[in-house]
DNA sequence: AATCTTATTGCGACTAATTGCAAAAGAGAG
DNA sequence: CTCTCTTTTGCAATTAGTCGCAATAAGATT
């Protein structure tokens, strides 16, 4: 898994220590291609090893996004959802009303980084942004 | 108070009823100029009266935000913040590092809604949005 | 005012996620 | 290879928030 590979060396880079449980839980993030929540990740390693724990689970990817090599995001699904950096920048937009995740291009946050740069020197996280609303399906619908 | 009543009056003529409970967590809500967490809420409703309950706060909280009456946002501090809708629409700014809230002017999302809008049929409440990354003064530290 | 229908509440159980702390183990030095 | 220092882990307890369900009570009808 040379991608994996690539995670732990920049941990190891910057001073983390590599352990099996971290390169377990990177693997199974890196493996997939989707979305992925914390349970789903916990089951993966636990089904290689007993030596593991959900707590483990979530302070490593903790970890991952706050070095900036993952993405965290809450769907509304009730359950935080990670995926790699790697994956093309996106933006989620989430139906209030009927829960579905529709995923839209993310070329208009371009400028809007760049302004918050300008005016507030802030480094906005784009990559992965989930914006709440009504979903035109649920707009046409006649109800109250 | 008078826009307490104006909450009342719109939630009863959508068909919602009318409790006590809904009045004093309106009232709670309206009252306080800043974001305010749903314990807050319950705290100040349960020294007006012993009937009340915690579920009912985030239930009601629910409800307003559906109904367009209130905003909802994850600041990272461990709980959710509400606030009514009257409140001028802003950005918060979070960062990943130090924690603060920035709040930035919202100036910028108003073609980022109309796009969305044109693109996917999608009614995107930007009202109060959350946007993480890392503010200039944690930019500046000398740190890995 | 009494009755009826159904939305709402309170309760307790449950879920997702976090935290404190002692035990375990990674990685560098000798 | 062993020792040491410090990070990381596992566990158990805790927190924020949700859910199912029976009891309660709004508000409409008469």
């Amino acid at each position: 898994m040379p991608y994996t590979q690539t995670f732990i060396q920049t941990l190891r880079q910057r001073g983390y220590r590599i352990t099996p449980q971290r390169e377990m839980i990177i693997q199974a993030l890196v493996q997939n291609e989707r979305h992925i929540t914390a349970e789903e990740i916990f089951n993966q390693v636990q089904s290689l090893t007993q030596s593991t724990n959900i707590a483990t689970v979530y302070r490593t990817l903790e970890l991952l996004v706050d070095e900036g090599l993952a993405c965290q995001n809450d769907l509304g699904s009730g359950r935080v959802v990670y995926i790699t950096r790697r994956h093309g920048p996106h933006i989620h937009l989430i139906c209030r009303q009927c829960g579905n995740v529709i995923d839209a291009d993310n070329q208009l946050l371009e400028p809007l980084r760049a302004w918050l740069h300008e005016q507030y020197g802030f480094e906005a996280d784009l990559h992965h942004i989930s914006i709440r609303g009504v979903c035109d399906t649920c707009l046409s619908l006649p109800q109250s």
